[in-house]
DNA sequence: TACTATTTAATTTTT
DNA sequence: TTAAATAGTA
């Protein structure tokens, strides 16, 4: 056996890790030194020379693309294809185990994924029917508190209201959504997981069977799982399993959907015999920009620690600009990227990174002008626009009736004479018998209603049911192509005119496209169309479909993570943007700021442009701002400050070629101070200097409260 | 019932 | 500024 292809590409370290005896291994991997190489090696390594089956490995990722990409390398390398080994994200092997599962965790057999859409839809509709008043009861913090307590492994009768009002109304939201749900035979995301850990608790018989298949479970972006997802692999592991966990305290930045970092603290105590690896050798970014990302980060505490280093050169310095406004940043920005193409390189090898959406309109509308192709990152994957989701809410009423979801979606599109009132009237009913819209309809369409909507009503019912009759025997895509033309939904965007409505037609006919080239997982077991609705949901798809074209990359810095380019422009260096005030709420929220600039500067393989504006637009109003308190942090030998000529009209008064940080002595956001009376708390916001200065404090105890700096006497901590 | 005007609030996002 | 949800009008 020839072991050198799995051995050979890697370093020290690397090997240490992918030869490791098959005891639990913790790999501290840092940015850019080869994390997913390991992983894919340590497979083959296992297969290869350990003689492990292909069946006994599970392999757990975040997202469909880091799962497809490890999939295809490891056969690459193995050059053989692997389908009995189970690679996946955490969601998408949870659904695999509740579809094969479903009757031992309590679900119907056609139950279908809600995705976040359909989950805030779902509870704006249980707070009206609640008739709480929607101004204090917000569908989306209602979300965030369900997902929330979901991503801690929390049921209802986990929770203690404590008290407090407000939360016990919140538990009982909770506990309403979840009846509907289990009622319609719907499953949200963190239910996914959930159920699949208590899948675990609850049949000792069939986890021990999955037990004694998995022997070896490989994590990837370990400082991203949550409670659940660490107790469910922490059961699966049990005491036989080898875990092999790789993840970098570093760049943890999902804290605020529920990842916690510390379960790689907690690994090293459960498996007291884990041997850990530290990755530190960089091949991604020059000396410069890893000494500069390394200075950040050391500014944080609680770090399991790590040094990046490289052997490559020190490469050029940071580049800092100082723009006048987000226009001139954005035309400098573009400015540089245009002289980048010039000299032959490729567009997609720049990137523009910046912390909040909102900021690509700048980029955009400058790319635009200049005539320069770009590709904005996030916003709309193809599964969740509307057209696509009124169609797939047609397929999914065919595989579950009682999907009020769906049922509330397209019962009157396109407008069949089915208002509000009439609904109003079959939620009503439905809700006094405990039965499903689609159930209730069919009581109220021949009694209760007025004849006029009754035979609306009917005819929508007769749709759908003919639907389903004429498609049982149709394969996936005719089955997509009959329901979008019989059910006039094509028709209903046909006969609008612009260009939203052809592009809605567009997707509609690509919609049927992708059901063609569908290709279901063999391991999931399931008819086509159920396979295909929840590779919809769970797998939401790209938003722009021409992604192979040359285009200049714009993207939020989280969406950044995992991803490289030689030319990098970190955007909106500002106080306030990024780090961004609302992180400064919670504790620990300046630190995941910082790891996330850590994670943004690490993106840079050769070049990288930090820029802040001193006058920045934001919802129409102009803002002020100061320099981020990163930028203080880089050491001045490895930064450049640039100030090429271009024309703007700045005023006379702008400060020339200083970085202004800290103008106020513990005037810092985020800074923790100490009040005589109030106690301790965070400094939210400032303004004014000298003894005017006005600051904004956040107090544990007293609330957010503004106080004159001559009188309040904070003291720093 | 269907379309238009007004209001409201805006970090980050995968599944 | 802008997108989305709701309130008001034809």
């Amino acid at each position: 056996m020839d072991v050198t292809p799995i051995i050979d590409p890697l370093n020290d370290a690397q090997r240490d890790a992918v030869t490791a005896p098959q005891e639990p291994v913790l790999v501290v991997a840092g940015a850019g030194s080869g994390k997913t190489r390991v992983l894919v090696h340590r497979i083959a390594w296992l297969v290869e020379v350990e003689g492990v089956s292909p069946h006994g490995i599970m392999a757990v990722t975040f997202t469909n693309k880091a799962a497809a990409e490890m999939r295809g390398r490891v056969e690459q390398l193995l050059n053989m294809p692997i389908s009995n080994l189970w690679i996946g994200t955490f969601h998408g092997l949870a659904h695999r185990l509740l579809r094969r599962h479903a009757e031992e965790v309590g679900l119907p057999k056609s139950f279908q994924i809600l995705d976040s859409q359909d989950q805030q839809r779902m509870i704006r509709r249980i707070i009206k029917d609640m008739e709480l008043d929607d101004s204090t009861w917000v569908a989306r913090e209602v979300q965030w508190f369900i997902n929330s307590q979901k991503d801690e492994g929390l049921r209802p009768d986990n929770l203690d209201a404590r008290n407090d009002h407000t939360r016990a109304m919140l538990i009982r939201l909770y506990r309403v959504y979840q009846e509907a749900c289990d009622q319609k035979g719907l499953v949200d995301f963190g239910e996914l997981l959930l159920r699949a850990h208590e899948l675990w608790l609850r049949n000792p018989d069939i986890l021990m069977q999955y037990q004694r298949r998995f022997r070896h479970l490989l994590v990837d972006e370990f400082q991203d799982t949550n409670s659940v997802q660490y107790a469910w692999l922490r059961v699966l592991a049990g005491n036989t399993g080898t875990l092999f966990a790789v993840g970098d305290d570093d760049q943890s930045i999902y804290r605020w959907r529920g990842a916690r970092v510390e379960n790689m603290f907690q690994l090293k105590k459960e498996f007291p015999g884990m041997r850990e690896i530290k990755l530190e050798q960089n091949y991604r970014s020059t000396a410069t920009i890893l000494n500069a990302a390394n200075a950040i980060i050391a500014n944080n505490n609680d770090r399991l620690g790590k040094n990046l280093w490289t052997d490559g050169n020190d490469g050029e310095q940071i580049k800092l600009y100082n723009a006048y406004n987000e226009r001139d940043e954005a035309e400098f920005v573009i400015a540089r990227i245009e002289d980048w193409i010039s000299d032959g390189n490729l567009r997609a090898d720049a990137a523009v990174l910046y912390r909040s959406n909102a900021q690509s309109r700048v980029f955009e509308e400058r790319l635009l002008q200049k005539q320069v192709p770009y590709r904005v990152y996030g916003g709309l994957r193809f599964f969740e626009r509307a057209e696509i989701k009124d169609a797939l809410a047609y397929l999914r009423l065919l595989e579950n009736r009682a999907d009020d979801t769906s049922f509330e979606r397209v019962v009157n599109l396109p407008t069949r004479g089915i208002g509000a009132r009439t609904l109003g009237e079959i939620r009503e009913y439905a809700r006094a018998n405990s039965i499903s819209l689609w159930e209730s309809a069919i009581s109220n369409a021949g009694a209760q209603l007025s004849s006029r909507a009754g035979t609306a009503v009917h005819r929508f019912l007769e749709l759908v049911e003919n639907l389903a009759r004429e498609t049982s025997e149709l394969q996936l895509h005719e089955q997509v192509d009959h329901v979008i033309e019989r059910s006039e939904l094509l028709a209903h965007f046909k006969k609008d005119r612009g260009e939203q409505a052809e592009t809605r037609v567009e997707n509609l006919e690509e919609l049927v496209t992708a059901a063609q080239s569908f290709e279901p997982d063999e391991q999931d077991e399931l008819p086509p169309l159920a396979a295909f609705l929840s590779h919809a949901a769970l797998e939401a798809g790209e938003g722009q479909a021409d992604k192979w074209e040359d285009c200049v990359q714009l993207m939020t810095l989280h969406s950044a993570k995992g991803l490289e380019f030689p030319l990098v422009f970190i955007a909106g260096m500002e106080e306030g943007l990024f780090p961004h005030k609302r992180s400064l709420n919670d504790p620990g929220g300046l630190e995941e700021e910082r790891r996330l600039c850590y994670v943004g500067a690490t993106r840079a393989m050769n070049q990288l442009y930090l820029s802040y504006a001193e006058q920045r637009r934001l919802h129409g109003v102009d803002n002020f701002a100061q320099a981020s308190c990163f930028l203080a942090e880089i050491p001045t030998e490895y930064i450049e400050e640039v100030r090429p000529n271009i024309k703007v009209n700045r005023p006379a008064f702008r400060r020339e070629n200083t970085i202004k940080v800290n103008t106020e002595p513990g005037m810092k956001l985020g800074q923790r101070v100490r009040h005589g009376k109030f106690g301790e708390g965070v400094v939210l916001n400032y303004e004014g200097t000298g003894s005017h200065a006005r600051v904004q404090v956040n107090f544990e105890a007293a609330g957010t409260k503004w106080l004159v700096m001559s009188y309040a006497n904070l003291e720093l901590m």
